[in-house]
DNA sequence: AGGATTTATATCGCGCACGATTGTTTATTG
DNA sequence: CAATAAACAATCGTGCGCGATATAAATCCT
């Protein structure tokens, strides 16, 4: 009963503190790339699919454009995306990788590997746990509404 | 192959996000305790354990001193920690909660229980699901050195 | 057509989170 | 015992991340 306000017993804790030592696992990995770790993230979303909206990206991502617009421009000045306002509607700003953005992926192409070897686990056990989490993120975003 | 490269298959995002959805779940909860979510975590291993140093709340944590001493001199405001350096060894500082700050935990106490219910999960497979995680941050934690 | 509503992005303020550095106190070592 | 090193907390600069708000464009609605 006591254990209920453990630290060691959160769930919360548990993400909140692996999050923290993935991305000091990833710290050196990107500074070779000249990427923190939400960029990162946004590189391998527009590498996946190219020519995304602010918006668009920001639903993939979870992030609104509060965060997105300073990190894009950060991006953008580093040479690796270019924003640019859509003809059809004005409101929407289409992000485009630059050659030097797309060059950058054969860069970063070894990291999940540099990852899952720091995890200790092999890639059947991680795609498991992966899609656990994916499943517990799921569950929480929708009690949200 | 060039699945590795996709952002559904990062354990990294899976995490990442997951994070962001716990915290969204708990604002609302922490909003009526007048925290925030890392304030609450601080205030939780405090519960556990008064009288704590800033650096060993900061192990605890996984947080360094340039994260945890404006978070700690803001519970100080809140009027639930108070911060005294030791008369033993003058370098270190004693964490020590108010009597608002103790009283406060019979407000927090339901909150795990909300949490566990808005992952849609019974009590056993959350404490599985939450050792594999952490298992998962001592790998890489141990990867960094 | 024209005013109201909605949609998309940007801005602002606040609170983390970290690396690098600083200043003070304690411990160590020659 | 004095010089040096180590430990501890605090400070500073940068980059998220979000809620609230602003701004501008597109859509809706008589």
């Amino acid at each position: 009963m006591q254990d209920q306000l453990k630290l060691d017993n959160f769930i919360c804790f548990a993400v909140y503190t692996a999050s923290h030592a993935l991305n000091r696992v990833y710290k050196p990995l990107l500074d070779t790339l000249g990427l923190t770790y939400p960029q990162y993230l946004a590189m391998v979303a527009l590498w996946e699919r190219d020519g995304q909206t602010v918006g668009g990206l920001g639903e993939k991502l979870f992030l609104e454009s509060s965060t997105l617009t300073p990190l894009l421009k950060r991006l953008e000045t580093a040479g690796y995306v270019s924003r640019e306002r859509s003809k059809d509607d004005e409101r929407v700003v289409v992000l485009r990788l630059t050659d030097e953005g797309k060059r950058l992926k054969e860069k970063a192409i070894g990291i999940p590997g540099c990852i899952a070897a720091a995890s200790g686990r092999d890639a059947v056990d991680l795609t498991r746990l992966q899609a656990e989490i994916v499943a517990l993120r799921e569950a929480l975003n929708k009690s949200v509404v």
